[in-house]
DNA sequence: CGGATCAAAAGTAGTTTTGATCCGGTGCCCTACT
């Protein structure tokens, strides 16, 4: 190997002052071949590091991006830097002579340069094979959250890319994400096929973000009190709702409280969601009303709050959510107004059920079959559109049943159709359970009567005892130190020390619930991710009677 | 699972209650049509 590059120097390049903490590590991992997983908050640099990866390799990069708007933020921020790097997007928004540009420069451009792309492009194999033709020196997936979140039902080309990354020689597989508890974590590594990565996680703490949780009984009690309370704070602000109604009317409630508000969901044209963004950023808005549509990639720091008219799905969502409050480090105020009957909604969106006629007719027209097959043939085979077809093969390959490599899709060896069908129903019921610990999770936030900030730390794997004495709960005990006994004191924690007790991220069985990961643990009970069942709370007084086996 | 909405029911004045029905998030891509 040449000698090591001065990746102070290459920053310059690239325009940047100097190298930020926890830069130069993971730049060095990926120079020496290693897989990268990145969890560090929005605004410290993430994407300098496989900038700066791409630099010192000198070849072409691609990195994977779920937003086109995404993608053209980065190629202009890149493009309009008069660096050394160049960068360049393919999809469906832009004109085949724009493509055909970017292509231009992946396939016959030099030295270093960036291929933007969606899960979905690469689901493509012709797109693989022009990619494994030039020869890509870092894959990198961007918002690698999204392949958790999104891959095992909404966009299930997400669950391809540690294929893709394989068929394409497995070069370094950089993943980066905001946010990523411990079995998010597990996921990306597990679906991206990282093997032997460097992990890489900042804290997550935000001290500058006041948590409040207030609970309501009525509906009209919750909308009033949040149109009261965001009516009056200092903007500029969000407001999270959870349907695309609620944007509407919240902020035509706003509006007649005189202050700015815009509406965003999912539902607007991609050019009046450029408008919203655009008019936030500049001021213009003061406040946007919004679904979780709003705000992955979004660069303003000076967002004073994001208040939760309702919750959301699982604490990741609702971390993530808060997360884009204060960025710039001054105080701001994050509130979610709770109801438990507003679990119902997420409740519904996390069940559904399994397509069990598509899956038969996948694994009959694989068992005809006297070798493996495309996609594309097996969707006409099958009868089962391109899309479902990709959504159940994820099940089946999660089964066992169904074996995906370059040569195309085949049942598993000693699979019946029974079996196999079978195998991929449980699948997927084992997903719904996890989707549904994950809504209790986010229960358990909002209902805590403990440090709010601490609960968050705890899940999030940063192991503290510490109250943070700047949350609701918190502010209520300084205020009636008597009215609720505090837990987690001196006291009780020495009591819970001993042999046989557990530690964060420490792999476990249990005589019923199988394999788990230690998540967080507290005086009296811990908190287990479980493979196939998700987040359970252990109490300590009978974790002895269940055989839980360190 | 829970809400909003609308129609019917109850019962004698305009309104309230109940039941049935529908609806609800996140984005890529590709194709047909203007």
């Amino acid at each position: 190997m040449t000698t090591a590059p001065d990746l102070t120097l290459l920053a310059q390049r690239l325009g940047y002052d100097s190298l930020r903490e926890g830069q130069e590590p993971a730049v060095q991992a990926v120079l020496e071949g290693r897989d990268l997983l990145v969890v560090m908050p929005t605004g410290h640099g993430k994407s300098a590091i496989h900038q700066l990866a791409t630099l010192a390799l000198d070849g072409l990069t691609v990195v994977v991006t779920p937003l086109i708007a995404l993608q053209w933020d980065q190629v202009r921020h890149v493009e309009d830097g008069d660096g050394p790097l160049r960068a360049a997007a393919v999809n469906s928004a832009q004109s085949a002579a724009e493509n055909d540009a970017a292509w231009e420069l992946a396939e016959h451009g030099t030295g270093a340069r960036i291929l933007h792309l969606a899960p979905e492009q690469l689901a493509n194999d012709e797109t693989v094979d022009r990619l494994r033709a030039v020869g890509v020196v870092q894959f990198v997936v961007d918002e690698a959250h999204c392949v958790s979140a999104w891959g095992h039902d909404f966009r299930p080309d997400y669950l391809r890319l540690g294929e893709i990354a394989d068929r394409l020689g497995h070069p370094p597989v950089v993943a980066l994400t905001a946010t990523g508890s411990a079995p998010v974590r597990e996921d990306i590594v597990e679906k991206l096929h990282l093997t032997d990565p460097r992990v890489q996680v900042s804290g997550f703490d935000r001290p500058n973000l006041h948590l409040r949780v207030v609970r309501h009984e009525s509906a009209d009690d919750k909308r009033r009190a949040v149109i009261e309370q965001v009516a009056a704070l200092e903007v500029p602000g969000l407001l999270y709702v959870a349907t695309r109604r609620a944007t509407e009317e919240y902020a035509e409630a706003l509006r007649e409280r005189g202050r700015r508000a815009a509406a965003f969901h999912g539902g607007l044209r991609a050019s009046a969601k450029e408008e919203v963004y655009a008019a936030f950023h500049s001021g213009e808005h003061e406040i946007v009303v919004a679904t979780s549509a709003f705000g992955m990639g979004i660069d303003k720091a000076d967002i004073r709050f994001v208040v939760h008219a309702d919750v959301a799905d699982s604490v990741d969502s609702h971390y993530q959510e808060i997360g884009r409050a204060g960025r710039d480090g001054d105080a701001a105020e994050t509130t979610l107004h709770y109801r438990p009957e507003d679990l119902g909604l997420r409740s519904f969106f996390a069940s559904s059920s399994p397509d069990e006629k598509r899956l038969r007719a996948i694994v009959s027209a694989l068992a005809a079959a006297d070798r493996p097959m495309s996609r594309a043939a097996l969707s006409k085979a099958s009868g089962v559109p391109a899309r479902s077809l990709t959504q159940q093969v994820n099940l089946l390959a999660e089964a066992g049943a169904v074996v995906d490599r370059r040569a195309g899709l085949r049942l598993a060896r000693g699979t019946d159709l029974k079996q196999a069908v079978a195998g991929a129903v449980e699948a997927h019921e084992r997903r719904t359970r996890i989707e549904h610990s994950r809504i209790d999770m986010m229960r358990g936030y909002a209902e805590t009567l403990e440090c709010r900030r601490r609960f968050l730390l705890n899940y999030f794997g940063d192991v503290t005892d510490a109250e943070c004495g700047r949350c609701d709960l918190c502010e209520a005990r300084a205020a009636a130190p008597d009215a609720r006994p505090a837990r987690g004191t001196v006291t009780d924690l020495e009591a819970a020390e001993g042999p046989g007790d557990f530690a964060v991220e420490q792999r476990i069985h249990h005589e019923s619930l199988g394999e788990g990961t230690v998540v967080s643990v507290d005086p009296d009970r811990i908190t287990v991710f479980f493979d196939g069942e998700g987040y359970t709370v252990l109490s300590r007084s009978v974790i002895a009677e269940q055989h839980l086996i360190a």
